[in-house]
RNA sequence: GCCCGAGUGGUGGAAUAGGUAGACACAAAGGACUUAAAAUCCUUUGGCAGUUAUGCCGUGCCGGUUCAAGUCCGGCCCCGGGCACCA
């Protein structure tokens, strides 16, 4: 027998298919297990990066379906998205078309990989039956007060011609199309992620399964910080200036107040007076800096306006600049200055020559006179009148207090996370279904009415929102029937992507998001698997949802992921041409181009990407080496979290396995297929090698998949196969091939979740019946793992000078007196003195001479 | 600047709780089978010295703890990633 992939891999998916292998429903009775991979964006093809991702699901899915767990295993399509809308543009395609084409092809390269998934539930967010109930999520949260319109300056990209969310604009850039990102005032809507700051940092201690890194992406975007708000009045004038600050125990170092230039009072301070002229000018001047820009000049600049503040606990009178600095939309877009403990007061004041006054003092060790930089550090409070020798941290709370008393301040807490803007200036999203009336105001949609469609007819021509159409913009208003606007503003797609995993456990259900019931029995998501690039992204929006909708009633649950595996990369080393710049690797010869016999630089090993030409195309490498083999190298390259360089030889290494595993099995056919039952208990002799080699590998494999390190669960699979194939020329007596029956029915098992195809046609062949796939997972005996003799290290000094092969339970005296005997270890001892011996029993002696 | 993660043979990577560093694989070299090739199988493969026995060195660098350090501690270097005028 040959083993034909192309043919047996097709086989086994159709088998799997018509039988409903992985089709999953509700049962009680059994532990739930629910592995989700992040679901693909159709933008035409599989990449390598999908299949490392969607190959690592499924060996946690399929060891779990033979681990006896009800286990939901779904895919679907994240199918709403600008790319769709560029190719109507481009090839006259509408964005509809051109989307399900690509879920056709994609759809079927998943199946060429034989995934576990229940295609049952496969939904596609584009799908009205889909976005229908994102509509009516958006009209409730409307209701909560969780959705708002409101006029504010936004991020704009004009080469995607829409608003981006702050989480979209990497440096001042489109995290999409890479072009630099401006500040518009529009008319926007936002979800009040806000609401849910403290809950997104305070339950992420509830998420030990996730990677630290994760959360600390999450917690520094997120971004509290502890303090107070104080309030000083102004010199002659009625208003008051808010600070927000993380040091009020600093407040009698605060000698100038600052002001952010879009600050009301800003302009306000100076109307009128001599300062007008040359502040309006500043205030342009700055304002009209693009955000990235303004950033990144650290350069600190400000204008004095003329008007003074009392510090509230010193009473003294302070100037007030508006600084370059300072932020308008953190905190309260004002700050009291502390030139002695911040290191931009302290650069400001030495530019403008404003008095720096030492409040915190280590053991009176900071001198005025000689302060050249900013002391961030902890002490004492000094020039601080009845404060003075407090410890700085109890200072914190006791100034509050008293600026409390006072009514000039309180406790306070501010975050970095702004509210999420959701308003999309494009066609091919899900409708925000509100209407404008003239009378009404804003007016939701009435739920009998959703969904509101996209129009079919709509004209794509790159140049503003193709739903600016007459017949989808008139409409009439649900509350007093009279003629109104439709609203022509999209969802951001990541809105689809924060609830789709509840929708899977009941994607064909028509009276809500989702069934409760299902909800509960399926979610929270046990295992999460996909990429890093969503830690701020994804990953924030779907907890923020999760909490939303537990507040309405939906869920019972925190959190929608308990787990989550971030996959690295799929690398490959990249080649560059002094004429053509990136190189497929087909145009290199000999190290030179072969367009313009260049020499070639081999650049670095990067992100497979088209653009650099150093992407593999899994179509051609499925035809070449099947499902299964390029599932192994996909697993075994490097464990999971990290990224793994494409290696052409290694996937060849992987093929080569297969085939090896298959001839092992093929060459005892007649063995499996024989009545002699596998041996049940090693029965010594051989048996008991082969069980003890079968035993460790079970032990083994199962805790590697526990602890996703799929690479050395193959690695030991491969050792249990070279040891196999020793063993089969050792058959002698009728256990030794009980026993070793016993090996290759293990064997298959533990196979199925990385070569599933391989498996099943292997099971079949040995005269089983039954999916292989859908079996208990082999179970092991430590005891026949346990050898009688063991290896015992003989160190001396520290270096290990002997190897004695001794009774597993051999006494501390008994390995010391034969440690003694040994020439070598006598050579290294002679003459010198035993100071100590240690025994790591059944392991190691450790003898020290002097 | 701050916060994470990492640094191990020619290469990808193992070493789960401080206990024989280099599992497993790739690549390379040699050999068997073959008219030949492919496939397969066997052997060698961290470095230095040595005919062997063996000895010394070796997990980015320097130091420490320990009978014993890739692993723990202190101080660096370099790489990758995230955040960054957040008061």
């Amino acid at each position: 027998m040959k083993y034909d992939f192309t043919q047996l891999e097709a086989k086994w998916q159709k088998r799997w298919e018509e039988n409903r292998v992985f089709e999953a429903s509700v049962d009680q009775n059994l532990p739930k297990y629910y592995c989700l991979e992040m679901f693909p964006y159709p933008s035409g093809n599989i990449h390598m990066g999908h299949f490392r991702n969607y190959a690592i699901g499924d060996a946690i899915a399929r060891h779990k379906f033979m681990r006896g767990f009800n286990v939901l295993h779904p895919i679907g399509w994240d199918a709403f998205g600008l790319p769709a809308e560029n190719a109507a543009k481009d090839n006259k395609k509408h964005p509809a078309e051109w989307t399900y084409e690509n879920i056709k092809n994609m759809r079927s390269q998943l199946h060429r990989m034989g995934l576990s998934y229940d295609w049952s539930r496969e939904i596609a967010t584009c799908d009205p039956d889909y976005y229908r109930w994102e509509q009516e999520l958006f009209i409730k949260m409307w209701e909560a007060g969780l959705a708002y319109k409101k006029l504010s300056k936004v991020n704009w990209c004009e080469s995607c011609g829409t608003v981006l969310a702050n989480e979209q604009v990497d440096d001042g850039f489109c995290w999409r199309c890479g072009n630099l990102v401006v500040q518009k005032e529009l008319e926007q809507w936002f979800f009040k992620i806000t609401d849910y700051s403290e809950e997104l940092l305070d339950n992420m201690q509830n998420l030990p399964g996730w990677p630290e890194k994760v959360l600390t992406m999450q917690r520094n975007w997120i971004g509290k910080s502890v303090g107070a708000e104080i309030t000083f009045d102004i010199w002659n004038r009625d208003e008051k200036i808010t600070v927000f600050s993380t040091r009020p125990d600093t407040i009698y170092g605060a000698t100038f107040m600052l002001l952010a230039p879009e600050h009301p009072l800003s302009l306000q301070l100076i109307a009128a007076t001599e300062y007008e002229h040359d502040g309006v000018e500043f205030i342009k001047e700055i304002s009209s800096m693009s955000r990235e820009n303004r950033l990144t000049d650290k350069e600190k600049r400000g204008f004095f306006t003329g008007s003074f503040c009392i510090n509230p606990l010193t009473c003294e009178e302070i100037p007030i600049y508006i600084a370059n600095y300072v932020l308008t939309d953190y905190g309260t877009g004002a700050v009291m200055a502390v030139p002695a403990h911040d290191e931009r007061d302290f650069d400001f004041a030495k530019i403008y020559n404003l008095p720096i006054r030492v409040v915190i003092s280590p053991a009176g060790e900071i001198v005025e006179s000689e302060l050249n930089a900013a002391y961030t550090g902890s002490g004492a409070l000094v020039n601080s009148d009845s404060f003075d020798g407090l410890p700085n941290e109890d200072a914190q709370s006791a100034i509050v207090e008293l600026l409390e008393s006072m009514g000039a301040g309180k406790k306070s807490i501010s975050y970095r996370l702004r509210d999420w803007g959701v308003s999309r200036q494009r066609y091919w999203g899900t409708p925000i279904p509100f209407v404008y009336c003239d009378k009404c105001g804003i007016v939701p949609v009435k739920l009998e009415d959703l969904p509101i469609l996209l129009p079919k007819n709509a004209v794509f021509t790159g140049a503003g929102n193709p739903l600016e159409m007459q017949e989808f913009v008139e409409t009439t208003c649900p509350k007093c029937g009279g003629a109104a606007r439709r609203e022509t503003d999209t969802m951001d797609t990541f809105v689809e992507s924060s609830w789709y995993y509840l929708r899977y456990c009941s994607p064909k259900y028509d009276k809500g998001l989702f069934d409760k019931e299902e909800a509960a029995y399926w979610g929270p998501v046990d295992q999460y698997v996909g990429g890093i690039e969503h830690a701020v992204l994804h990953l924030l929006y779907s907890r923020f949802f999760t909490k939303v909708l537990r507040d309405m009633g939906w869920l019972s649950y925190d959190e929608p992921f308990l787990n989550l595996l971030t996959q690295g990369m799929v690398c490959k080393e990249t080649h560059r041409s002094p004429n053509h710049n990136w190189l497929y690797p087909k145009d290199v010869k000999n190290g030179k181009c072969s367009i313009c016999g260049e020499r070639v630089t081999v650049g670095r090993v990067e992100k497979m990407s088209k653009s650099k030409h150093n992407v593999v195309d899994p179509d051609e490498l499925l035809d070449a080496y099947g499902a299964d083999a390029l599932r192994l190298f996909s697993l075994f390259a490097s464990p999971p979290e990290k990224e793994i360089e494409w290696s052409d030889s290694g996937v060849e290494g992987c093929f080569r396995f297969a085939n090896r595993v298959f001839r092992l099995v093929d060459a005892h056919i007649g063995l499996l297929n024989s009545d002699m039952p596998p041996l049940s208990a090693p029965k010594g002799g051989k048996s008991s090698e082969i069980f003890r080699h079968t035993h460790a590998a079970i032990m083994k494999v199962t805790a590697d998949i526990e602890r996703f390190q799929l690479n050395t669960a193959i690695a030991a699979i491969m050792e249990f196969v070279n040891a196999l194939y020793i063993f089969q020329n050792e058959l002698k007596e009728d256990d030794d091939k009980g026993a070793f029956k016993a090996a290759l029915i293990s064997l298959i098992k533990l196979l199925a979740p990385f070569t599933p195809h391989l498996s099943e046609e292997l099971w079949e062949q040995a005269g089983f019946t039954r999916f292989v796939s859908r079996l208990q997972w082999p179970t092991y005996v430590e005891s026949y793992t346990i050898l009688d003799n063991v290896c015992i290290a003989v160190q001396v000094n520290g270096k290990v000078r002997a190897e004695l092969s001794l009774a597993r339970d051999a006494s501390k005296d008994e390995v010391v007196k034969a440690a003694l005997q040994n020439s070598r270890v006598k050579a290294h001892i002679d003459g010198k003195v035993i100071v100590k011996q240690i025994y790591v029993p059944s392991k190691l002696l450790s003898i020290v001479v002097e």
